[in-house]
DNA sequence: CAGGATCCACTCTGATACTG
DNA sequence: CAGTATCAGAGTGGATCCTG
């Protein structure tokens, strides 16, 4: 066997295999554009909508809408609204949406570490 | 600190914002019907054309070629052609694409976990 | 067997303008 | 402040036909 590391984990072979259209469900959410970058710059830390445009800048209003109301959707984050003039609204990541992020900093991890080759692969590739 | 989890890892928490582009390339990757789909049914073996194509259905000719351009211009699959009659392509994960696999399966297993309340969380959301 | 080329339908996103 | 509505453009995937 080439690679153990592959192996370490008895059934996380067949999770692949398994709930593909379970994979591909949550990765439709988090494989968005902006899902990612919200869920990142909400942290462990309650935001309002103005202030998480300005983060996630250049997100436009109509995507961070969207993606906001995307994401309550599927339990990853609740929505506040406090009845005051100006109206505000609380975005926060659920317990689920934390865990989420945890996976997701994984990813960001690999992303980092991998970026450099990736890209001169891409060249490579490219120049053949 | 309502959840310490998060802020285990002293730099992880930044990995989100710093490499935003970073990440959402790798999201493009892996983020599209494709991708993981393939990267999983590879596994640790050696796979051709055909074989991949059975596996990953109903992926079209033209989608799992195009997939495994893709995944081969990044450095995560290596593609072996065999000069006989008939033509023989291998495809085989390099060992980036193995260290992706890892992390894929990562969050196949988050996806499981949290499939069942993600499904209640939107039939909830749309009855309202 | 392992693809490439073409055409089409749909989705996703951005820009802009408007509202309670 | 925190959104919604509408329109147009780009990208993405599917179906089909063809080839060394």
């Amino acid at each position: 066997m080439a690679h153990p590391i592959i192996q370490a984990n008895g059934t996380a072979s067949d999770r692949c295999e398994e709930g593909r259209d379970l994979v591909r469900d949550v990765l439709e959410r988090i494989g968005d554009k902006w899902s990612v970058v919200v869920i990142c710059q909400l942290g462990d830390t309650t935001r309002r909508f103005n202030e998480l445009r300005r983060m996630s800048a250049p997100i436009t209003q109509r995507m961070l809408s969207a993606t906001l109301r995307g994401l309550e959707r599927d339990g990853l984050v609740t929505r506040t609204v406090h009845d005051t003039t100006p109206p505000r609204v609380d975005y926060a990541l659920t317990s689920r949406g934390l865990s989420l992020l945890k996976v997701v900093r994984d990813l960001a991890g690999w992303a980092e570490d991998n970026a450099s080759g990736i890209l001169s692969s891409r060249t490579a590739f490219d120049a053949r």
